[in-house]
DNA sequence: CCTGCGGATGTAATCCTTTACATCACCCCT
DNA sequence: AGGGGTGATGTAAAGGATTACATCCGCAGG
């Protein structure tokens, strides 16, 4: 691999004029500028990344975490996320932490080492490693949290009102006639989940159902909501809410597995709005949260942060909108 | 940020034997070691990973691009690269190319300018960037192809035998009596569709039905599929074989619209198993790929080439697996 | 004709780490 | 006691790019 010395001595000028050729054209001097040029292509020269990032302790990427890759609902944040940091003329690392604290700290590592300039989290935690950093550099510490908000750990965040995308949830089952409902949460350990079962409560209480909905604690996995949906099920709901549509899939297999038809005997409801949520069988009624949007803001707000400049809301709220889809119906003894 | 000098002065040794301290421990002295650590921890000191990467041109990271980040199918193939790249020593870098050559060469450009040490690919196409790369270096080229499998790109591939899993889907279709079948494939530029449609002809072939199978091109995604299937539906089918998981909840949900039961009027069949497709309503029925198994074993081979080892088998094909669930059935006359 | 200015280019320090080689102290053996 | 070996540590040279500062040249204005 050829390096800028070579280049330098191909052209006749000095490593300096090459490097300016590559990031001020303008400060050089034409014919100078297209005989370097030519040489670079001749030579099939690359500048070497670490090199740079070393002289310039700028790496031009941005690290995102994702807390579970499998899961679609990242995906459409993740390509918001991509694009916004490509506008901004930066790469963006992506990493899968499962879930697992070991490895959001590995993540978070190459924050520290400087192998990214910024981080944007979409998981609840905040990777102990950086705590301090967040207690030094404050505002200024060039962390972003995605979908999930947790005041206490002082990150700007973009996110959904997460307690009133559940209680619009509520209130749609309510209004189709719906008394015993059933809802499949998310472990309470995820300020999300606690957002939503907060709303949950209050619009049912503003109906007087707050004492009769059947909580049962689901992962956001198929895997979970299928069991809990079975137990709810036995219990006599008319109507399941589920925290995702991940666990709305897994509720409706459970509600076909019970003998049951949803939405005549059953109606389920879930939370983001996947791609696939409209070819679910039933199409799946469910609270669309704007996912490529939660991604691009996130990444602007970061970069903002990487530039210098405060922002102006540290809290960003974007609007989520119930979807009517074909999972939800009246309730059967309305009918 | 402290840096190696900082430490070395604190610590009252020179930077060689910090450094040594940090990546070989065993060539100092015990008592050094711990005063070394001590000052390290102390100062929060972490090595510059641009530096140490400028001066041993290895940058302990692999690149994983896939063609499509929300495609489920390839979150389990990440999985198993990344922790196959963890226990070889690497960080896995992951780039979603949203089957665009520019976003391809764009990540490709990570390999040229030695931001990672390797590529592993899961598309069909190897970036235009690398191909001269691969033309000199031959097969010391850190670059492993995974999922798919061209032989001209020359570059390792691990994957399954995709024309025979397609022909056992065929076979199963077959065996339970359906005889007018359609197929919703791929685009045909990449070689998986390409192959599995070879595969699905000679099934047919070998039943007398090569020319009764009705075809329709899909790209893998539920929306291509629910649109082919009504058209497959209206010509009479009764079992659909779709190139994906995917392809195939989009053809139940044609089945539905089109007032069909599926499997009692239809029968569907799908390609890959993701997690979710046993939670689709109903199950499905699909050939299994090992996903996982692909990407651990598409990065052991690029570790391999990296250190310097000639593959044995530059291609590696893996075993698919039959899914038997409840979206295939007996054909309606048959019964 | 001299001065001064601006544009183009070169010189060389710097970013931080790794590592080949040099050095040094100490011990063992003859 | 001297030579040779061994283990621990230090010295200093890369590694490749960026950039502050220096230099040089030509030209306009006085």
């Amino acid at each position: 691999m050829a390096t800028i010395i070579e280049v330098a001595a191909a052209a006749g000028v000095s490593t300096a004029t090459v490097s300016r050729v590559l990031s001020q054209p303008g400060r050089v001097a034409e014919a100078t500028r297209a005989k370097v040029m030519e040489v670079v292509a001749a030579l099939d020269y690359r500048p070497n990344v670490a090199a740079r990032t070393l002289r310039t302790l700028r790496a031009a990427k941005i690290l995102l975490t994702v807390p579970d890759i499998s899961n679609p609902f990242f995906a459409s944040v993740i390509r918001g996320a991509e694009e916004a940091a490509r506008d901004a003329g930066y790469a963006m690392v992506l990493g899968d932490t499962r879930h697992d604290p070991e490895v959001e700290d590995q993540y978070a590592e190459m924050l520290s080492r400087r192998e990214v300039d910024g981080l944007v989290f979409l998981g609840h935690r905040l990777p102990a490693s950086l705590e301090a950093l967040v207690a030094r550099q404050g505002a200024s510490a060039p962390i972003v949290n995605g979908c999930e908000y947790s005041p206490e750990i002082g990150v700007p965040s973009v996110h959904i009102d997460n307690a009133a995308g559940s209680a619009d949830a509520i209130e749609h089952l309510v209004q189709l006639g719906h008394r015993d409902i059933g809802v499949i949460t998310g472990p309470p350990i995820s300020p999300i989940s606690r957002d939503r079962l907060t709303g949950a409560l209050r619009a049912a209480e503003r109906h007087g159902l707050k004492d009769r909905l059947c909580l049962r604690e689901g992962d956001y996995g198929a895997d979970s909501a299928h069991r809990a949906a079975r137990e709810l099920l036995a219990e006599g709901v008319t109507a399941l809410f589920c925290f995702s549509d991940e666990m709305a899939l897994g509720a409706i297999s459970a509600v076909g597995a019970a003998g049951l038809s949803c939405p005549r005997d059953v109606s389920v409801i879930g939370f983001d709005d996947l791609p696939l949520a409209r070819f679910f069988h039933p199409a799946l009624t469910t609270i669309a949260q704007p996912k490529g949007m939660i991604g691009r803001r996130a990444v602007e707000l970061l970069v903002g942060i990487l530039r210098g400049i405060e922002p102006v809301e540290r809290q960003l709220t974007l609007a989520h909108e119930l979807i009517r889809r074909t999972s939800t119906g009246p309730a059967p003894n309305t009918r």
